[in-house]
Formats: C-alpha cells, sequence, structure tokens
RNA sequence: CGAGUCGGUCAGACGAUCGCUUCCUGGCAGCGUUUACGUGGUUCGGGGGGAGGAAAGUCCGGGCUCCAUAGGGCAGAGUGCCAGGUAACGCCUGGGGGGCGAGAGCCUACGGAAAGUGCAACAGAAAGGAUACCGCCUGGUUCGCCAGGUAAGGGUGAAAAGGUGCGGUAAGAGCGCACCGCGCGGCUGGCAACAGGCGUGGCGAUGGUAAACCCCACUCGGAGCAAGACCAAAUAGGAAUCCGUUAGCUGUGGCCCGCAGUGGAUUCGGGUAGGUCGCUACAGGCAGGUGGUGACACCUGUCGCAGAUGAAUGAUCGUCCACGACAGAACCCGGCUUAUCGACCGACUCACUAA
C-alpha cells in the first residue's frame, strides 16, 4: 500500500492488459486530454497506482519504428511521474502527425497533456463520484 | 593517381544513472509435509542473453499442422535454350544462342507461326497463295495514247517476297555464277543446347505478332500458427417454423467419380473470446580439410545465437568522430524484389605518367 515517491518500476502492474481493462476506460471516462496530435483518456481505478494503456494505430502512424518509439517514450514518461492520491487509467490515443514529432517535443506534449489531465480529475473529486 | 566493373564485410563508439523481457542462480513470503524435502511467487539480490541486411513487400519455394489414405479425370494456375546444384523453387552455378560496351563485364519469358483462329490505324498501285502509280524496254499509233514485257530505279510505310558484286538482256529478273543468308540431308566435336565442315535446293514461299487465343512438354490437392493440441470452464441442454427420408446434406476454393460421416436449414434464448503448449536446435553459425571450373556436397572440430503476446530489446546525460541512412522479429527456413547516409577490404579493366 502508499505506493512509495521512489517507486519508478513499470512492470505488468502499471499496464492495462486486455480488452476488459480499456473498455472501461473508453466506455464512461472521468477526464480527457486532447491535444492535436493525442488524446488522453482516464478513469479511477481502485489499485495502488496508475496503469497506462497505448493505442497506436498504423492508420495514424505508419512505420512501425515510429510506433514503437511513441509507446516507449509514453512508458518511460509514465514511469517517471509520481503517484497521485486517486490512482487512474489512463489510455493514450495516437492521432495524426506524432510519427513527425522529434523525443523532446514529444515529452513536452506529454507533460502538458498530464498536468491538464491531473488538474481535471482532482477537480471532479475521486470519492464520491464513484458510479453513476 | 584518375575513370570504371565485379564480389564481400560493417551498420556510430565508450561511460554513468533509471527501466523492460527472458533464462540461470541465491535469499525470503506462501503451499504440501514426518525435521529432511518438494513446490513456488504482482517479492528482494547477483549473473548471462535480447531485432535486420533488408526484420519490409508478401512475389515464389519448402518444412510443420490440420482437412480424408490426398487417389483418377476435367477445369484452372504456373514454368518454358541445355546441363548441373538443392528439401524445393519462378532461385543459384556452369555452358550455348542473341544484343550492348573500347574493355573488365552487363542484359536476355530464349519452345512452337509449313494444327487452326485472330490482329495490324494512316499512307501506299499493292499488306499475304498481293500488286504496277511514276519509270525502263519492245511493237503499234489518228502523236492524245494503246497493247505487251519488267520489278533494277523512284515514291509510301514499322514492314514491299532473299542481300552484295559480276555476267547476262530489248529492258530486266536466282536467268547464270561467286560469297553471305535461308531450307533440306549426311559427317565431325559435344551428355546436351549448339557449333563447324560437306553436299544439295535457285529460294513462288518459311513475312510479323504466341507477356493474343492456342498447341506441345513439365510441375501443382486445399488451407494456414487466429494452423493445431491440451487444461478449469465451455461446445451442453432447450423452444418454434420449414424442408427431406433408398435421396439430400456435411466434409479446405470449383465440377464429376471415388472415399468418410450424418437428418438439414432458419429464428429465439443461452454461453465463450482466460491459461499452457506449439515457440525456437537448426536444410544452424564459425574454422580447417577433401572432391568439384562452380553452385554445392561430405568429413572433423568448435559455438549456443531474441522468443514478446494490449505485445520487451529503451530513455536521459556526458565525451569523441567519418555527425549516423533505410528501417522493428510475431511459427521457422531458402530465394526474389524494393528502400538505404556512408565506411572498409579483395579481384579485375581502361587511360596517363614514370621505370
Amino acid at each position: 500500500m502508499a505506493s512509495s515517491i521512489a517507486d519508478h518500476n513499470f512492470g505488468s502492474a502499471k499496464r492495462l492488459l486486455n480488452a476488459k481493462d480499456y473498455s472501461r476506460v473508453f466506455d464512461d471516462p472521468d477526464a480527457r486530454a486532447s491535444h492535436r496530435n493525442l488524446l488522453l483518456l482516464a478513469k479511477h481505478n481502485d489499485r495502488t497506482g496508475h496503469r497506462l494503456g497505448l493505442v497506436i494505430a498504423k492508420k495514424h502512424v505508419r512505420l512501425a519504428v515510429d510506433r514503437n518509439r511513441i509507446k516507449r517514450l509514453a512508458r518511460e514518461f509514465f514511469r517517471t511521474q509520481p503517484s497521485t492520491e486517486s490512482p487512474m487509467d489512463v489510455v493514450l490515443l495516437a492521432r495524426g502527425g506524432v510519427g513527425k514529432l522529434d523525443n523532446a517535443e514529444l515529452s513536452s506534449i506529454l507533460q502538458l497533456q498530464w498536468q491538464k489531465l491531473v488538474r481535471h480529475t482532482t477537480k471532479t473529486e475521486p470519492g464520491t463520484s464513484q458510479d453513476s
């Protein structure tokens, strides 16, 4: 419990693992952060930390090398984020043009969108709005 | 040194910190239990491995798996000079023919048009068992032209029915001769493709196109790891309607035969899309030897070289330089094709200078 600040690993507990996990986020997201190159969806979970899922469609990023690069960068970013008091399941969707960004640009975009997402979720009060 | 041809190798390097995955190993929870011990994990250490020459396009060929022991015929598809290599190929090697280049070399779907069918705009006199516009020659003539001979010359066209030369002739013509080309028949060399002589036919019949239909020869059963197997669970079981009962239906794409199985179709309602295996050790890499012109084969030694599954192989910083291209495994191999910043090695050709 009480996932520590120095917890920077990224095992299977930190990832969305099957279709159920994904559709839970898609069907009723608590928060969203949109950018012209990507979209973040989030839903509170009852676990000890954030979990990340990635949807990088071939339609939006043509080359496999770029798709892998985006996934790695996104994982790296979420790995290094400190866990907040309200853990979430987050899904990152790629949009067109992400493949053209370099690593530094992508990182700064992720930083910005993540902050937006955190503000959103703290506003919508994690404890009470458990179900609708 | 300059220009070029062919073959091969590499695919930024080093360090620090933080991660991912897999294997080995040690500790520590948990579980089984007679202390031993076994098992074992969203746990903590230590150590090892972790994308490519194209991983790509999915264009061929295999292995493997299932369908039915994959058997006969049709249809369909593919291949197409010869001989080897190989598990196999549309690949590779060697050879032959043709073409390009000064050369090293490179390119080449390269079987059949005297089985048949089709196609060829325009131009042109005539385009396939053709034809005579101008011209040339002979004869006649009312001097306008007419009859006949001819295919050398002009003109048209992508292509005009052997070519060049000499003889010949009224002018011409394989009409005759020489050489070349072509057809046919021996001979010699070669496993063969084919090459080289020799003889023969005057060549009024063999024009082109077969990545047009077609003919001939040879090859091919189908589907793919979401193949397929197993585990707890599930496919169960149920209701309604319609069709059928020596048939029909099902069985990987077509049809017929053969073979195997069996009532079938639709709708309603219900349930699954968890885990393990397949999954990486091999037509395997490297070194040496033997045989072969070579592709390659055989022998000996040695090495262990990714196995993910919402999908690992990365991020940041520092230093250096020739400032880093194309690009990411998904069952596995052999090829082909396409993309690609550059660096290096070997063999060879041409030109120039020097010796």
